[in-house]
RNA sequence: GGUCCCGUAGUUCAAUGGAUAGAAUAGAAGUUUCCUAAACUUUAGAUCCAAGUUCGAUUCUUGGCGGGACCA
């Protein structure tokens, strides 16, 4: 029970006992103490002041002392100002809490609670290489996994390829046209970049013969809607749904490339996923879902036999689900999918890493989905996050400004090489260690700089100021717990030997940071919100670097204070790993 | 046109309605015979505008202005 709960609790006893009221938590207010003034922990006590009709002052000091009285071993004294009653918790709660986790690697993970979530992240589509959103996508569902796992979830990681569609046709009808055979290994390139060049050359060819037809006299309409190779991509389409065995060859050959180089791509930024759903075999889902929601009267036909839904009563307009053709649209495929993710796990909570251009479509999933009355229709939890922009505006391909992830990833790892280079601190380690240290920093800094920000807000990445290595970022955290490691290294704690009794501010001010560890990471897994970890971790390792260059661990005053300040120093350390951990960022021993 | 989101130091980000709005970076000034200076210490710098609710508003409400997304 963290020490929040546990004050909020006696403030809501003492507050009963005092004034003969029924109080609950969400009367007041409990915060940590600012700095500048003295104690740890703070109630607010403007809000109460009504309902007790006390003065700020008179009910501090009634309720400091009745929390005094019925807490003895936790709280030791008090002060008011102005509204703010600050509390003093007893040194013997921190040197308790050390002794009790300090060597733990598990401190902070909560025992399993029969609970079943999927996260589905990542979502690519076949026809290019990822980008930087996509990296914020993959960090950020892969992060709130490992959240979840730590909270006591059964976490299921899954993935929707869109690999089918017309944007895939027009991959392949390019290759047809240019390729000249040609494969991603005779051309030594990255499967997924391959087929990403001919989607360019694709599209490079079909404004080429719009801009041929306008010449011709056509209109812009016209002309798009006559481009032969628009024309021969929307065959390709009618025969893949028919089944042409040719066409299936291609895409399947065409898809694979992307696979190869999708496969390394998360290999490389330890992305991984427990089941992979393919699009290819969930569009006819839909089908189903329509004759579902006809049966049930939610769906309705018009004149012209598409179907659609009326969400007009709740804020919303109308809704096609199904086209005039027959053909379904994303968003009934998606109910399917929903469907069957809970058939197939029987989850409790299913959560969607998708950007905030979706929010609508997620809206309106989760809508009809609960009007059709599907099991899953409450679990679906839409984690929205914002788009990476540059500073100039969003990323266009068109316009050639997309950030690609592989280049990302190997432009950091170079970065973090030059800067550990440069330093030059470990001139000892084999060819091997260097490559992996050089990972772990230039991976370290990437997921740390994208999962920093919370994850609703859209952010600016600036591609000419590379990411920084050094204040708010994975590498100073990633420092620290090197420093620690060394100091670990030469030193050992000693089982027998008695730690210091008494706390120094600098002492202290670790254990306060080390105490709320459990609490941010439930308010992680409930707010979805890997920045929280973040952020905690960082202000973590900064408070014991101001420890690290205020006193020293070797050469302490006398042995207990050597024995107190290892056990800091590992407590630390053990925290810093299992965060980074949850933000999927490696700490190494020597940096 | 309709719906939704966002405006905080030069810049990138924080702040369950609470104390003097926090960090980082860039700027200025310091710290290494002592456990890793990728660090530490000091300093200067911000809530888009206007009303309203409140003991108290960056936060809630309304109206502007500015930016973005989605739906036709």
């Amino acid at each position: 029970m963290s020490i929040v709960s546990k004050l909020q609790a006696a403030t809501v006893k003492s507050l009963g006992d005092l004034y003969n009221q029924a109080f609950t938590e969400k009367d007041f207010q409990v915060n940590l103490t600012k700095p500048e003034f003295e104690g740890d922990y703070t109630v607010v006590l403007f809000s109460l002041l009504k309902k007790t009709g006390k003065s700020p002052e008179l009910l501090g000091q009634e309720l400091g002392n009745d929390l005094i009285k019925n807490n003895p071993g936790l709280f030791t004294g008090f002060n008011i100002i102005k509204g703010f009653l600050n509390l003093h918790v007893a040194d013997d709660f921190w040197l308790q809490l050390l002794k009790e986790n300090y060597d733990k690697a598990g401190y902070g993970k909560q025992p399993a609670n029969g609970k079943r979530v999927m996260v589905e992240y990542s979502s690519p589509n076949t026809n290019k290489p990822l980008h930087l959103g996509h990296l914020r996508n993959n960090f950020l569902g892969w992060s709130v996994a490992q959240i979840l796992k730590d909270c006591g979830y059964e976490v299921f990681k899954s993935c929707i390829v869109n690999d089918r569609g017309i944007h895939i046709c027009k991959s392949m009808i390019a290759w047809q046209m240019f390729a000249d055979g040609a494969t991603p290994h005779t051309n030594n390139t990255k499967g997924d970049h391959f087929v990403g060049e001919y989607y360019v050359k694709f599209n490079d060819e079909y404004k080429r013969q719009v801009a041929e037809l306008i010449a011709k006299g056509l209109t812009e309409k016209e002309a798009e809607k006559e481009a032969p190779v628009m024309k021969a991509t929307q065959q390709m389409l009618q025969d893949w749904e028919a089944g042409d065995p040719a066409v299936k060859e291609l895409w399947r050959t065409m898809n694979g490339w992307v696979y190869e180089g999708f496969d390394t791509t998360y290999k490389n930024i330890g992305s991984d996923f427990d089941e992979t759903y393919y699009e290819s075999n969930t569009y006819l889902l839909g089908k189903g879902i329509v004759q579902k929601g006809l049966e049930k009267n939610v769906f309705y036909r018009k004149e012209d036999s598409s179907i659609w839904i009326d969400l007009s009563g709740e804020g919303l307009d109308e809704k096609l689900v199904m086209r005039s053709d027959g053909t379904s649209v994303y968003i009934t495929q998606d109910i399917g999918l929903a469907q069957q993710k809970y058939d197939e796990y029987k989850i409790d909570k299913s959560i969607y890493v998708i950007g905030d251009e979706q929010n609508y479509h997620m809206k309106v999933l989760k809508l009809i989905a609960q009007k059709l009355g599907v099991d899953s229709a409450d679990a679906i939890h839409h984690l929205s996050y914002g788009m990476v922009e540059l500073p100039t505006g969003k990323m266009k391909s068109r316009e050639g400004t997309v950030v690609d992830a592989d280049d990302m990833v190997t432009e950091m790892i170079n970065t973090a090489q030059q800067h550990t280079e440069e330093l030059g601190k470990v001139k000892d380690f084999s060819p091997g260690e260097l490559v992996h240290l050089y990972r772990t920093i230039g991976l370290g800094a990437m997921k740390f700089y994208l999962l920093r920000v919370d994850p609703k807000k859209k952010m600016i990445f600036n591609p000419e100021e590379s990411i920084d290595f050094h204040g708010f970022t994975g590498p100073f955290v990633q420092y620290t717990y090197a420093r620690i490691k060394s100091i670990l290294r030469k030193e050992t704690v000693d089982q027998h030997k008695p730690a210091s009794p008494t706390l120094l501010k600098s002492e202290k001010e670790i254990l306060v940071a080390a105490e709320q560890y459990p609490a941010v990471i439930s308010e992680a897994a409930r707010e979805s919100d890997p920045s929280k970890v973040a952020i905690y971790v960082f202000n973590l390792a900064k408070t014991f670097n101001s420890f690290y260059s205020e006193l020293s661990v070797s050469k302490a005053e006398n042995d207990e204070k050597k024995q107190l300040r290892l056990k800091l120093a590992m407590m630390t350390a053990n925290i810093l790993k299992s965060g980074m951990g949850l933000l999927g960022i490696e700490v190494p021993e020597r940096m």
